[in-house]
DNA sequence: TTTATTTTTTAGGCTTGTCTAAATTTTAAG
DNA sequence: CTTAAAATTTAGACAAGCCTAAAAAATAAA
């Protein structure tokens, strides 16, 4: 069995490496969870010694096989309970975040299945993040970084890189949200800078905007 | 704020309180905790320090006003949950109490108050025991041991005192539950058996049973 | 290829919550 | 009232997770 912080430190990981590629650094490590490198380094042996991550001194940590499988069965718990606190609680998808990491730690396979089942077995979390299924697969979608399309594309809204409460509320004042459709009016090459035109209102983005919009073009 | 293991204390002190009267014992406390008196001792020093309990070496320790709020704030998290498992998930009332017990440290009053509506404010929770509104009122209801009751007196089933999965179970295959309708055939003075009618169906059952089953006399 | 900088690990400490063993206080017996 | 037993507290230790400061290794610069 493994302790919350254990754990957090698994998901974590499992994070860092689906970002940047397999090999964690410490710093990267001791940087998102937020404590200091020391920190990491032990929680690290720890986790090397119960094999659910493989490490050699200096030379960065990566998930076992059942360290990943852990992970990802926390990462489905955490986003089925987000779809639970939207759907069925009405909270709004920028409030769900913190209280899916308190719940994710929730002991019970019988509860996640059945939560599940209640639930209509969602594919997406409110921000449009895929729900692993029982045996840990996560179907692959494809989308798009809204930065990437040029001038006149255009695609629905189907996730959020970023999802701080911030940004989230920054796209609820623009009405964007999970299935919006978006299409690029202009592009600034300069900056990066868009035009959008999100029903049939228009409005400027910045870069760091388009960067953290995932589109499923069309 | 207050960790887990404080929480649980609060918890184990109230019901404590509720069964036995005020002023607990080191031991009364350890036993429920299932730890040792030194760190029964330890924990009531520090819940002394916070305030939360009143405490004199050697004299027990009693809930102040806030140490009760507390307590009785983890108590209605319990028992929504466990209404949620069941009513929601479709849980069976002897599966809920483990699952209960860790979701009842999720901090957050806002899930509380939306689940508590999602839920359709409940009165009481799968075991018949009363939810705490959200200022702590506990409404006072009046109900009887089965053990209590005289030859041909009856009642209705609203609580079990003993909420053990295996006691439980036993209900179940007697077809006893909340709502049940039972009366009282035969009572042996010598070792308080019982023979009881559940609709219809007349069996045997011993004073360990019948002194952990609450009635609503009619 | 040395030297300087950055990254990582180790050493030693602190808090929480637990334990065992021993000391102390209270309560029960004689 | 004195002694024995039971209850409670204290002392000292340990694991988990964190920290700071210092040492060691890896990487970058000169
Ligand atoms: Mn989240
Ligand atoms: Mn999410
Ligand atoms: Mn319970
Ligand atoms: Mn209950």
């Amino acid at each position: 069995m493994f302790t919350l912080a254990e754990e957090n430190y698994l998901k974590a990981i499992f994070h860092l490496e689906n970002d940047y590629g397999t090999g964690v650094s410490t710093n990267a490590i001791a940087d998102k969870m937020d404590t200091r490198a020391s920190s990491a380094t032990d929680m690290i042996q720890k986790l090397a010694d119960k094999k659910v991550i493989s490490y050699q001194k200096y030379k960065g940590a990566s998930l076992t096989k059942k360290g990943k499988s852990i992970a990802v069965n926390i990462i489905r718990k955490h986003r089925l309970w987000e779809v639970f606190l939207v759907e069925k609680l009405d909270f709004q998808w920028d409030e769900v975040h913190e209280i899916a990491e308190q719940l994710e730690h929730i002991k019970s396979d019988e509860l996640i299945q059945r939560l599940d089942l209640f639930l209509g077995n969602p594919d997406f979390d409110p921000h449009g993040d895929p729900i692993p299924d029982k045996n840990g697969y996560i179907k692959p979608t494809e989308k798009k970084l809204l930065s990437k399309l040029k001038k006149n594309q255009q695609g629905i809204c189907v996730g959020v890189k970023e999802s701080s409460a911030k940004f989230l509320q920054y796209l609820d004042t623009r009405k964007i949200g999970i299935g919006s459709s978006i299409k690029v009016i202009d592009k600034e090459d300069f900056d990066q800078s868009m035009t959008i035109q999100v029903s049939n209102k228009q409005f400027f983005i910045t870069k760091q905007i388009s960067e953290n919009l995932y589109l499923k073009t069309i």
